[in-house]
DNA sequence: TATTGTTATACTCTATAACTATA
DNA sequence: TATAGTTATAGAGTATAACAATA
């Protein structure tokens, strides 16, 4: 079976993540310095722009994050008054995360910033390279997700 | 101008990449525990088979980590038993990673197990698709290096 | 019983910088 | 001067587990 053409998918991937850390450090670091924006509080930011209020739950299906994690990360932010808790209207057992006065337009900045990158790639690329991106990745996650076990070695 | 179309390539990233380290934890967790085996060292692993004897720079060139991380995770292989550092032919500077004996066999498997993987993703996707995904990263990258100074806020 | 979120510990990875030894 | 690699510190993310409150 020749394995020519099946060329690494996951280390072009991690690479590519990297790349992206790199360049949020970069990017944000001196707009929002002491402390420094990580990536992972950059993507939050952006994303509660579209979809606050939501749950930490929602972050976690988005990103990956752990739940722990998100948990310490919302810490923060809220503690440089950018998002605030607040209650489910019905289930008493979910939080919904609100921008506050002040993350608003932090939030809307990066959300700038991000777009920003994602309509150059996209006019390098075009909608039809993209759709594929994203068909490799959602194979990827399902393939992920048989959990198929390694034969012992 | 118009955003649809221009859907979240970074967060997709993310998603898969978090993925891709749970996956990893749970399918060479049970085999080699104690401690388990990273992401990180997993990818280096199915590197060397391929690559061996390269320098830790190749690494960092390959993946992206910090090459303070690579020291580390070197000294973690080293420790196992399953990689030995040694000199490069005509550089002195550089240093040669090798896979040991013991080593050979547990890279072969990680190596056999990411290689099962990417032939499931690329059956499932076409060669197609995987080439606009690498054309879509590869643009990320370079736009990333870019680095656009961010409007202030 | 299962899910949401929090807390806690240990370990890995990152950001940074200083440092050496080599090129 | 620049590069390859090491060392060190602080902070962020993960693996894990326990836990309370709620569904």
């Amino acid at each position: 079976m020749n394995m020519r053409g099946t060329q690494p998918i996951v280390p072009a991937l991690e690479h590519a993540t990297h790349a992206v850390a790199l360049w949020i450090d970069r990017v944000f670091g001196d707009t929002f310095n002491d402390p420094r924006l990580t990536e992972a509080e950059v993507n939050v930011l952006a994303y509660l722009v579209r979809h606050a209020p939501c749950s930490i739950n929602d972050l976690h299906r988005s990103f990956g994050h752990k739940r722990s994690t998100l948990t310490s990360l919302v810490d923060r932010l809220e503690g440089r008054g950018w998002v605030r808790r607040g209650p489910h209207p019905t289930s008493r057992r979910l939080v919904l995360l609100h921008l506050t006065d002040t993350g608003q337009p932090v939030a809307e900045h990066v959300r700038a910033v991000l777009d920003a990158l994602e309509a150059r790639v996209s006019a390098r690329t075009g909608s039809s390279d993209l759709a594929a991106y994203r068909r490799v990745l959602r194979a990827l996650e399902e393939e992920l997700a048989h959990d198929p076990p390694p034969q012992p070695i």
